[in-house]
DNA sequence: TATTGTTATACTCTATAACTATA
DNA sequence: TATAGTTATAGAGTATAACAATA
């Protein structure tokens, strides 16, 4: 899964892969990746020791590694499986380059996924027409209907999270969360 | 790496994969299923689809897929890898069985996992002198350096999130995430 | 008999490298 | 030349099934 360990860096010819993917076009996250470097230079504060002693509490009782993972169990489906059809149902047919980016791999990789999806029939292939390099992956109606079976359990996921919380708690829950996109926005417009 | 969507269901026989896994020792997670049962049944809510949204409008900042993805990339270490050192680091030796439970896989996954870091050397097998069909796999001094270092990366990545957020929110998350805390623990005290 | 792990098998994910088609 | 995807190859993750050792 990983390089053979022994390959150097070759740092020339590597693949984009985009982690902190952005916006429907082009993101520029070298400044993102500075301000990281700074950060990992410096030292741990008390807030950021209380949150990572928070993240782990809470990983005893969900393991942190992924969210959607018990999505996967019932639908018989993997994690990035569930993630492509999620990003298809919500924003609709993309490039599949795009699709890479939002699940957060390389566009050598998405080929087989797609590969995959399709021979299952929940998503198909077209050409752009106007760019006619580049293919659009789509839902079909199989697919479709799959990708809101998973919304559905996404939301039932979100209101057990909602349950444990305070009407209070969650109005303020909120407001944190667009602070915190609204933030992440004016960066990315810079 | 599903199985070969032919097979049914067979449940006798299938492993136990607690994915809620819960304390230190076994769970009793059939009262949490009933209940996301019960939720999977019931419609939307404004409050539970405005989460959804927000959910996935972060989601394209950063994939939602793992957290951890950009220290594995650095390190070239897989996510099951990091996830394995991060909880050997956190909470000491452990059973392997323990171990995949923490992580959220079964314990036919863990004996490969923990082969390929006994090779790297950062991992290492002894046997429980009081139960002796339990394996204890722990850290070596190799990989306590290492598990180190992914704790610094992570706290770097904390860090970088609360930059993202005022003051005052930050002790309202925190308060937040307690109450939360308080919530699953007093349930499953029950 | 039940529990803890391991081994064997098969499929999926993933990255690297080399390639094709279009711009 | 640069970009969008695909193909080929190989290592790692994962589940199912069958098994061994211990309780």
């Amino acid at each position: 899964m990983r390089r053979p360990a022994s390959t150097p860096p070759a740092s020339e010819e590597r693949d984009e892969r985009p982690d902190g993917a952005g916006g429907p076009e082009a993101t520029d996250d070298n400044a993102a990746n500075e301000e990281f470097a700074a950060l990992s230079s410096q030292s741990p504060t008390p807030d950021s020791q209380r949150m990572l002693t928070l993240f782990m509490d809470l990983g005893r009782f969900r393991s942190l590694r992924d969210p959607l993972a018990s999505i996967c169990e019932d639908l018989n489906l993997t994690p990035t499986q569930v993630h492509a059809l999620v990003w298809l149902g919500h924003d609709g047919p993309m490039h599949v380059g795009v699709l890479a980016q939002r699940i957060g791999i390389t566009k050598k990789t998405i080929t087989g996924v797609v590969d995959r999806l399709a021979e299952m029939g929940t998503v198909e292939r077209t050409r752009d027409t106007e760019d006619r390099r580049a293919v659009v992956a789509r839902l079909t109606p199989s697919g479709t209907q799959l990708s809101e079976r998973i919304a559905r359990t996404m939301d039932a996921g979100v209101r057990q999270l909602l349950s444990l919380m305070a009407a209070e708690d969650r109005d303020a829950l909120f407001g944190m969360l667009e602070r915190i996109l609204a933030r992440l926005r004016a960066r990315q417009a810079e």
